[in-house]
DNA sequence: AGTAATTTGTACGTATGTATC
DNA sequence: TGATACATACGTACAAATTAC
């Protein structure tokens, strides 16, 4: 018996033109041969330095594109652009993920307390002086707001800014999205919502108590006014077991 | 003066014909008039259907095809196919991030502790029975694992375990991508370990403490070892800034 | 088993609008 | 302003692969 009980083959799939293109280029960015702000070449130069025709390049490019690694302009005589990385794909990824995977609000709401606790933990230790100002600035736009839209907006760069306070680009990416899905999951609720004047000031004061904790650097108390925000404003969206299951999250968490 | 001083315009920039079809396709996955297992028309019916040219089909399948939505095989009748969620998006640009030194391993660790701590909290009171002997049979095997790829395999499905116990999906993917990702990074660090069956015997008796919290139905104990767990194994890769901040997290959260 | 039909993968040519020099 | 090189999009053609009869 030959000795070849012990490995283990793969299925092998066909690797189209296009990819290996794609391999190349992302990996003269990974090893930093190519550096955002270089350029590409044409296509045509391209072409002739991979040997495959026109239509592969392109479809490599639109890959590229999409995934937000280089930008190409129709006329530009300097070639496709190498961009800087950016988060963008990967909450893309979230987006499909939170969106497509059939998450219920609960489950959504549970990831937001699990991300909003240390995101304030880390903001009230690791924040700038600047970022500081910028929540103040945030707070005084949701004070000032009249309509539900721009309070929403305010509301949403207060926290994304204590996301950034936080100093981790996870937070900041996971937060942004799992946010902007659950309000799209409760926009028609919250339009109808009977008193709005009342919910917008609780909410205020909510964040003005968060805030002042972040000031004074009590990262603690911080993480526990977010969590029972949380749970008290979106609370009522709940059935009694998810309800329960949140609860523990925000106690125990 | 005309009544346009509140108006803002945003820059516009074009929308080429692939990402026009690449989005009718997205929006009919997204709400479900496309499901997985379905098939697309084949590449000459979708030129027509879109009127658009063949190479503009083709740029948009191949994106799609490199977002892990559809693929589409040579010669094959039906059309491309329509592909169930992957997290190997969110794995991918999570990865990038972390090779382009966009993303610390302290940021992964942190994002780790966030995820397991929650996990095994709500997998102590919401597993069931099943799911404990899956955790049982996964400790088992990292009992018998000689070598370390086995031990750590096993030990991905014990955790894999525990997220899915928790019974949020986000919590499964996440976890499933960033610990793959941590395991990406300390690679090569990890295999010129002094002494490996130190560290597995102990990697294991911790398990065996947060599994008994779980089977226990002690949530808290469960993630506070989780935290201090994952905390004492990876320490020793971070600088000491690093450190401290992870120990907040630990200790606080 | 083998043949035919269809589909994808790839290549090449062309027209048009655009950005740069 | 004009000239040049470029990207966009379209169309055609042929080889390779797969399915169905």
């Amino acid at each position: 018996m030959a000795a070849t009980n012990k490995v283990r083959f793969q299925a092998v799939e066909p690797v189209r033109a296009y990819q290996r293109v794609v391999e190349q280029v992302e990996q003269a960015m990974l090893t930093g041969a190519l550096k955002p702000g270089e350029r590409l070449p044409s296509e045509r130069e391209l072409m002739a330095q991979f040997g495959v025709s026109r239509s592969t390049v392109r479809e490599a490019l639109r890959v590229l594109e999409s995934g937000g690694l280089v930008r190409s302009r129709p006329g530009d005589p300097h070639g496709p652009l190498v961009l800087p990385y950016s988060p963008a794909g990967l909450r893309k990824s979230m987006s499909r993920l939170a969106q497509l995977d059939q998450l219920s609000l609960a489950e959504l709401l549970q990831f937001r307390i699990m991300l909003e606790g240390p995101a304030y933990l880390l903001a009230a230790r690791m924040r700038t002086d600047e970022q500081l100002a910028e929540m103040d600035a945030a707070l005084a736009a949701m004070e000032q707001a009249s309509e539900l839209a721009a309070f929403s907006e305010a509301d949403l760069a207060f926290h994304d800014t204590i996301a950034r306070a936080s100093g981790n680009m996870l937070i900041v990416v996971c937060s942004q999205v799992v946010h902007g899905v659950v309000l799209d999951m409760i926009a028609g609720k919250l339009a109808q919502s009977p008193q709005p004047e009342s919910v917008m000031a609780e909410t205020l004061d909510h964040h003005r108590q968060a805030l002042a904790a972040v000031r004074a650097g009590d990262g603690a108390l911080a993480a526990r006014l977010a969590r029972e925000k949380l749970y008290e404003y979106y609370a009522d969206h709940l059935s009694a077991d998810e309800q329960t299951a949140l609860k523990w999250l925000v106690s125990e968490a």
